[in-house]
DNA sequence: ATGCCACAAAGTGTATACACTTTTTGACGA
DNA sequence: TCGTCAAAAAGTGTATACACTTTGTGGCAT
């Protein structure tokens, strides 16, 4: 099978690439692995349940060990990673539980951003917003499943990051990849495309400074995603006693 | 100076003392290394900006480099500790901004969290809170000040608790922490004295089962805890230069 | 005395080695 | 044929080694 769901990012003859950074991105090579890692799971090309073999892991990014691990074990702090003493490393497989608890918690965080953003929004921040909720609805239309549910989660993050409060983003940045997860694992109706509409009528009823209403459209929104998913029956996963526990 | 400020932990004999686990914690040696780095910084016995040596930790808790390199990796994924490459990794020292961003969050979690925990309260959780308010009145009476700060923190997480949402309380719980050092960093005048009788105000309109107040009695300790601290004072701290930068 | 450079000490970044656990394989007996 | 058990293979858990970077120290010229 391989690890082949991962991007190829052996080491392409940049020994010393680091020294050129900014400020804030070391990029230090454990941070490297803990960012392709997530896209690949939040992406859906790494599945629920799926075991993380650390050598596996190593030669594909052309390290040791050493690095792989520190990268799980911090991807283990998100819920996106689950590690089980001496059997290794495995994509996390939210339980029906869990889901639903960290859709409450996007509830209660989005309705109040919602809010707030609001009562500070700019015609600037509305034009943005729009522009996110095109590029959805051509991701939708043009089929690019891997790429729609990550455009729109970002959806809400970019809202906490117009909003300039940059630990919200990350907060809800973890939420929603959580959700990327939830989603794969119990997705029944693709309710996708409505998501998008849905997005629109939320930045059209702020736009209008309507806080009330923008709040409703946003609980609604959160409630009508998890109500597209069916907790009861589960995907195929390479995980075999989940597989088997239906 | 040296790293006293964690309790001893060196192996007091026991070479192999990992085989006893129950069933959950399996405190892989790793985990319980954040563990007592955590409530070191939360409980302010390590202060922002102090060095976290590798090697001193190691020492202090009997194992190498590459368990505590894990611990402080993992901790840096709830920004309680910076890592600066190559120069080590340091109590992490949170700048006014993000103490603002972080305050800002908990106002909009705890409203709502506040709003669903009405919506669903029993007489047994009632009970339980105001237990937790009598230890903090304790707290804050034997003048307890490292015991004090995490009480009056886990009255807000125990609300989470109770409703059932781990994923709401652990997150909680992580944004608290960073608030134990925030608080550390720029709090002027103690008003945790009055925080106590805050909680209780909050549990009286709860039990009332009074939505609208006790949202509102939330939102306005939150408020109130963060109008104690001065962004524009910094205490003195082990890093120099930002104990220069006033 | 002050500033600058070289060198030593300390510390971080990564790889590798090895003990121990889990999983797989295959042979044997019922 | 099937279950059981032992040995081999694979994989994880931790420690150690070593290269490289940063920090500290002392001499030397000014």
């Amino acid at each position: 099978m391989s690890t082949s769901a991962l991007p190829d990012t052996r080491s392409p003859s940049n020994t010393d690439a680091n020294t050129q950074a900014g400020d804030d991105a070391t990029a230090s090579s454990t941070a490297r692995i803990v960012e392709s890692l997530t896209r690949a799971i939040v992406e859906h090309r790494l599945h629920p349940g799926t075991k993380l073999a650390e050598q596996k892991l190593a030669d594909h990014f052309g390290v040791s060990r050493t690095l792989v691990r520190q990268a799980l074990f911090q991807m283990t702090r998100n819920h996106l990673i689950r590690m089980e003493p001496a059997r290794g490393a495995f994509v996390a497989t939210p339980s029906a539980d869990e889901a639903r608890q960290v859709f409450a918690v996007r509830r209660m965080l989005e309705a109040e951003m919602t809010r707030a953003f609001v009562q500070q929004v700019t015609p600037g921040q509305i034009k943005s917003l729009k522009a996110h909720v095109a590029a959805e609805k051509q991701a939708v239309a043009s089929q690019d499943v891997s790429g729609r549910t990550e455009l729109l989660g970002d959806f809400h993050v970019r809202m906490a990051e117009l909003m300039g409060n940059d630990v919200l983003a990350q907060l809800l940045g973890d939420l929603i990849s959580r959700c990327a997860l939830i989603t794969l694992m119990y997705q029944s109706t693709s309710a996708a495309e409505h998501s998008s509409e849905e997005h629109a009528e939320i930045i059209k009823a702020i736009a209008a400074k309507d806080e009330a209403l923008a709040v409703q459209l946003m609980n609604d929104h959160l409630k009508h995603v998890e109500q597209g998913l069916q907790f009861d029956r589960k995907l195929p996963s390479n995980d075999i006693s989940m597989a088997l526990s239906s």
